[in-house]
DNA sequence: GTCCAATATTAGTCTATCCTAAGCCGGCAG
DNA sequence: CTGCCGGCTTAGGATAGACTAATATTGGAC
């Protein structure tokens, strides 16, 4: 065994899976992802991380600082990629193709993503025309690996006056997500933000074209990310 | 704990669900299906049936009789027959609305079928039009569990002289499925039998109203399912 | 009617993944 | 600088499912 040693890297299983994608979502904007953090969005012990994040280091999937938490390699980084890219797909196949609602195709893609082909994938692409969001305005990687990002910011924080395209609902939950489509807030929407209340309150906007009001409490307007359009006020807004 | 005590049966594994289904289709017209044939068909060893018979049939999905074979209860024929519906709605919906070839679908469906939901699967069935029937001729049991029973004959005991519907190609190999396609027999060619060759020898027929013949040999004459129609012979072909 | 070959089962391991209980580190309070 | 609490890891064990090697059964050959 020498130089071309590859020997076939044995397919990932789907515990892995799940493992990469939530390290991937935890990792993305601070650098590690915590062992607790970790066992939290897997609903699994603390100890049975620490076992699978061993199992993974030693693949050379991950990077490990004991006490510290956990890094992606680049190789992880490829396979998580290809799990969103896949969940992606999915949900927005399931929701344009065989009537989904945006807040029940999560779980369904959740499963499927494992099972699928890649071939299949790329024929759900196909027929959607080769999307670049999924129904919740997440941005879809490309089959090569590449991720749209976005300097987004959520709702809670823009300033008041600020003009804004919602662009991005960041929940799966779906009960926020049939709440959020009620009031129309779903990715593409026009906003100007009018008011917002001190201590965390919520902050009011105007939607669309026929301006109509929308109060939203701080912990949804944290879910709803939006890119700002150019309009009034851009500093921060005095609270 | 008294009287309504179904205490959630626990889900099914993707292992058991495949015992089921060989389990099924070996047994469908003998009584007992075989370890050593389940084992073949599921590509395992012996003693690893064995240890499964065992589970299956604490947990009332098979009744075994050692030393001679299994045999589905009705609680497993009903989860073998879900499996089935689930499989053959996914054939014929990757066929008509993914651009799958006949030849390629089974082994896309054979992982989809384990991590979909009923809910897809009805979805899917709804989009198709509820059909009756998979891509290759096969019936597709109804969500409630029953599936079509119909005598067909295989093409390599037709008698000559006999008009035949071609209904059921009863394959997955690839290959043969190609090669069944491009001599266009496929389910609902009309068929009259003109020849056939002794000891095992290859049929003659002519296919469709442009009466073509085609020669098929005795191995995949087996494959092919027909429905008798009414024409000359209805004795045994002499041979 | 006995014996053999084919087939089935039992015995004993292995891997992946999870768990609970117990022990270890590391940073903040004082 | 010392001690403690919380989060992290190690230890040890369970389960599902697969394997190989060894044993048991059955039915057919003679």
């Amino acid at each position: 065994m020498h130089a071309l040693a590859h020997e076939a890297p044995p397919p990932l299983t789907r515990s892995v899976e799940d493992y990469l994608k939530v390290i991937y979502h935890l990792s993305s904007q601070g650098g590690f992802a915590a062992t607790s953090d970790i066992a939290a969005m897997l609903d699994l012990a603390p100890p049975s991380v620490s076992g699978m994040v061993k199992r993974l280091s030693e693949a050379g999937l991950i990077e490990h600082v004991p006490y510290r938490g956990v890094q992606l390699t680049a190789q992880g980084r490829r396979a998580a990629l290809r799990m969103i890219r896949r969940h992606r797909i999915l949900e927005a196949y399931l929701t344009q193709h065989l009537g989904y609602d945006w807040d029940g195709v999560h779980s369904e893609a959740e499963r499927m993503e494992h099972a699928v082909s890649d071939d299949l994938i790329e024929r759900m692409a196909g027929a959607l025309g080769d999307p670049r969001y999924d129904p919740h305005g997440e941005p879809i990687p490309t089959a090569a690996g590449d991720i749209e990002e976005v300097e987004l910011v959520r709702l809670s924080e823009a300033a008041v006056g600020q003009r804004l395209e919602l662009r991005e609902v960041a929940t799966q939950d779906p009960a926020r997500l049939r709440f959020f489509a009620e009031q129309e807030l779903v990715p593409g929407a026009r906003l100007v933000v009018t008011d917002r209340q001190p201590f965390n309150g919520p902050t009011t906007v105007l939607l669309g074209r026929s301006n109509q009001p929308r109060v939203v409490g701080q912990e949804l307007a944290r879910l709803l990310l939006c890119r700002p359009e150019g309009g009034a006020g851009d500093g921060d807004a005095s609270a």
